[in-house]
DNA sequence: CTGAAAGCGCTTACAG
DNA sequence: CTGAAAGCGCTTACAG
């Protein structure tokens, strides 16, 4: 067992596999003239240990991990990340699943460059990744994360299950009774808590929630698209939707207009996000605000806590959501 | 004179301030056991050298400057910049000039942490951070740069001239005769060639460009709102506007709404750079696009190349825009 | 293929 | 305050 705490030298790798220094010099340069079973053994030895090349000053650097950048959303946390960050004086290094998949070993990269830490946005780390990390003394906050807040890392959110409350009730309050939602993906956390919302919503206003009117999709527009003409196929279509991002609230205002409907005369739309575009379309989007740039703040902050030695634990901070109504709500016809 | 070749060592540098080694050591690590003399000698000494700390591997990693990221545009750069940099297995710090003027000493930071090249936006680097690069050996490519393309540095950008030549063409061929600019600021070179653009329309056209109808504004959609409404108070008010970018023609739309104008049929408005907002406008903004994804990969690939070694010169790169006919333009009335 | 020896760039501990 | 000496972590050139 070596001893963790400090950061294993390039002997005591050489040590621990029982060759040379120079030996161990060739195998991370990745010079030819070493035999197979030794570099073997090397590797072995220097993954275990979690080698990084040399004591580096603090890079200065953080990562950001975003599973993809093509969106609105991920373009406000970036944001967020990159102002907050220089505010501390710290650059910023934007990865995306992608770039992470194409490399087999960018962990390996990201170690020998140096990283102060990591925020991981929606997607956590692989177990095995973390563990690195965790070994190498890189510490990592999640930002919105997939799963059950409480895995181990601090992580910041945002208060999902109020959010679909706050909307259910905005159309509950308008007189609506037959609510539908079209939520994200089932098994995210957050798609979990923002549909218990809307159920709780409905049920505090002694309406039975109707399993038909529950789906879910995948935040994309087109998803949000299908899901809506097939609620407003249903013989008792609804007379509200909940859409789990403004996306789908789009694709969902797309349907809508296909059908002849009027938005929001004969159906209302809710979102959830917030994003530019939500404002600025025709009519503009009631919508669920997540305060994405105060998230990303909040996780630089805690991160660069754990960077200065601070310990925060397993702490959840989470953000509260805010209704903004717009256009696309009204009461029911009749 | 340094052998400006090898990056210097700090003994270098110590024999160049007439000190030892340890004594530069402490200078750096910013010991206080050091005469104010000496100090300022060796810190002279390492300025005029460049220095920066031994000889290290290529990071893997380029910096992305941009003048501010709170914007559509600078989003979209950052996201074209991030894949193309994914693919070729860089990572993208993303730096802002609020961050750069924070810390004094920025580029000393940059340079000690190590980057493989720079991709400043639009702003150019001060002409001493340009030369410390160029001492460091780091390659710095300007996309969309305010100036003269021809600086002395490779640049990429887009056929600007072409762009207000094209949208002035498209509202001259629909009737127009009194059509007015709101080009982006006057300074800027690519303004410049837009406006030069629209009056080369107008002249074939056999129209006489009237400087009232031209204006200048920062790209601000409060700035597009302010010209709109002096443009719309004039005797003579023109029955279309060319705008700068997307969001001086939102705020021009919002203008021609608060006197009672419908668009297109009182006004036509024609954008500039096709953000995403531009399709979810009512009416759906006609627009110049800017491949802006693909000039900022252009502008990565071009820096790889000098990364390798490969010389480009001061190449400069134009990508074409291309307009976009939605629902904002038509023939003027009667 | 492997590693003892020399060397590089830098830092640390300490004598003056 | 300053720097000679020792040391650290790593790499290079080369003998076997």
């Amino acid at each position: 067992m070596p001893n963790s705490a400090a950061r294993p030298t390039l002997a005591a790798i050489a040590a621990e596999a029982g060759v040379s220094a120079p030996t161990v010099s060739k195998v991370l340069n990745g010079r030819f003239d070493v035999a197979e079973g030794t570099r073997l053994r090397v590797h072995d030895a220097l993954v275990r240990h979690g080698y990084t090349p040399r004591q580096t000053e603090p890079s200065g650097l953080i990562d950001l991990l975003v599973q993809d950048i093509r969106s609105s959303w991920a373009d406000t946390i970036v944001r967020g990340t990159v102002d907050a960050a220089a505010e501390l004086g710290l650059g910023v290094v934007v990865s995306t699943s992608r770039a992470r998949s194409a490399s087999e070993n960018w962990l390996d990269v990201v170690l020998r460059r140096g990283t102060d830490g990591v925020v991981a946005v929606v997607d956590p780390l692989r177990a095995v990744d973390r563990v690195r990390l965790a070994g190498c003394g890189v510490p990592v906050v999640l930002l919105d994360p997939l799963g059950e807040p409480d895995d181990g890392l601090p992580s910041v959110g945002v208060t999902n299950w109020q959010g679909g409350l706050i909307a259910t009730e905005h159309l509950v309050g308008l007189g609506h009774r037959r609510v539908a939602v079209i939520g994200g993906p089932e098994p995210f956390w957050s798609t979990r808590a923002r549909v218990e919302g809307y159920r709780a919503a409905l049920s505090a206003a002694g309406i039975t929630p109707d399993d038909a009117l529950v789906r879910y999709g995948n935040f994309s527009e087109s998803s949000g698209h299908e899901h809506a003409h097939a609620l407003l196929e249903l013989p008792q279509p609804p007379t509200a939707i909940f859409c789990g991002n403004d996306e789908q609230a789009m694709g969902a205002l797309k349907a809508a207009r296909e059908r002849g409907l009027r938005v929001p005369a004969d159906i209302s739309l809710v979102g959830f996000d917030d994003v530019p575009v939500a404002s600025w379309l025709s009519p503009a989007l009631t919508t669920v605000r997540q305060p994405l740039e105060s998230m990303a703040a909040e996780a630089v902050h805690l991160l660069a806590r754990l960077v200065g030695g601070g310990a925060v634990g397993t702490r959840r901070t989470e953000l509260s959501t805010e209704l903004v109504v717009r256009e696309s709500t009204a009461p029911p016809r009749r």
